[in-house]
DNA sequence: GCAAAATGTCAAG
DNA sequence: TTGACCTTTTGCA
């Protein structure tokens, strides 16, 4: 399930595996219309927040791609594999196949509705060329919960509910501070530990935020249980806090569920 | 075997 | 604020 580290990490698989390759394309579950690029060249992938487009062809067609809630590619070696008939969209040239199952998106688009939806979304983290004022000045003056504006997509982009819950902890800010109460110091913080934190994830698709020193030997153990992801508070409610040993706290804003520690982040 | 939950977003009420 | 949607995984019978 899928932050913006998990589509820039997805970008650059489809990148270093298919790019400027012919490819064939499907559509097993039948909602995408793979006539339209099949046997296209894949020139790469773009991405801004959670949005992923993958360019096709000589003039450049873009599919745009939402992975939602339960979005994910299984990227195969080989191409001999069997689909699922829920997959949306298979990509395959010599060597390689990727499979997009359960999607929120997945259409061509035109360059205009690529517009519109950039001009939605708020700096990206993960993009060198961001401008972090922008999101600074939509946070300095907001009365909205530093909770709910870190989550929202045009004020900055690529950050969900795990990378919500982590960097507030790790920043020691109590998620209910209205934006216009942290001061610009603390607001470049979150920002500096999202850029950090995002990239690191994008290496490989996995939320790392934890000090590896803070983690017991008995969750390292268990690490198969866990998938080797550790929080210092995301979905750890009424544990310990690995700091202060505190009663990992949740709550529910904006529909979704927020954790946190009273006592690290008052 | 089935219900519930899950890293998201949008539109209806 | 709630429900709908896309699917898989987990936990409890």
């Amino acid at each position: 399930m899928p932050e913006g580290h998990s589509i820039k990490h997805f970008a650059n698989v489809h990148d270093s595996l298919f790019k400027e390759t012919t490819v064939a394309v499907q559509s097993p579950q039948g909602r995408f219309d793979a006539s339209l690029i099949d046997g296209k060249v894949f020139r790469g992938s773009t991405t801004k927040g959670k949005h992923l487009f993958l360019w096709f062809g000589e003039d450049k067609q873009a599919v745009h791609i939402h992975l939602g809630l339960y979005g994910w590619f299984s990227i195969l070696r080989g191409q001999s594999s069997q689909p699922k008939t829920t997959t949306r969209l298979r990509i395959q040239n010599d060597e390689y196949t990727s499979d997009l199952t359960a999607p929120t998106v997945c259409k061509i688009v035109d360059e205009e509705q690529i517009m519109t939806i950039l001009a939605k979304l708020g700096p990206d983290p993960l993009d060198p060329h961001a401008i972090y004022e922008d999101a600074a000045s939509k946070i300095m003056f907001s009365k909205k919960s530093i909770a709910s504006l870190l989550m929202n997509q045009s004020v900055i982009s690529g950050i969900g509910n795990v990378y919500r819950a982590e960097i507030l902890f790790r920043n020691k800010i109590n998620p209910y501070r209205e934006g216009r109460s942290l001061s610009l110091a603390e607001i470049k913080e979150l920002w500096d530990d999202s850029v950090y934190l995002l990239n690191d994830g994008s290496t490989d698709g996995r939320i790392r935020t934890v000090n590896f020193e803070l983690i017991s030997e008995e969750e390292k153990a268990a690490v198969g249980k866990y998938n080797g992801q550790f929080s210092y508070v995301y979905k750890r409610t009424g544990q310990p806090c690995r700091v202060c040993h505190t009663s990992i706290a949740e709550d529910t804003v904006d529909g979704r569920t927020l954790y946190w520690c009273p006592e690290c982040q008052k």
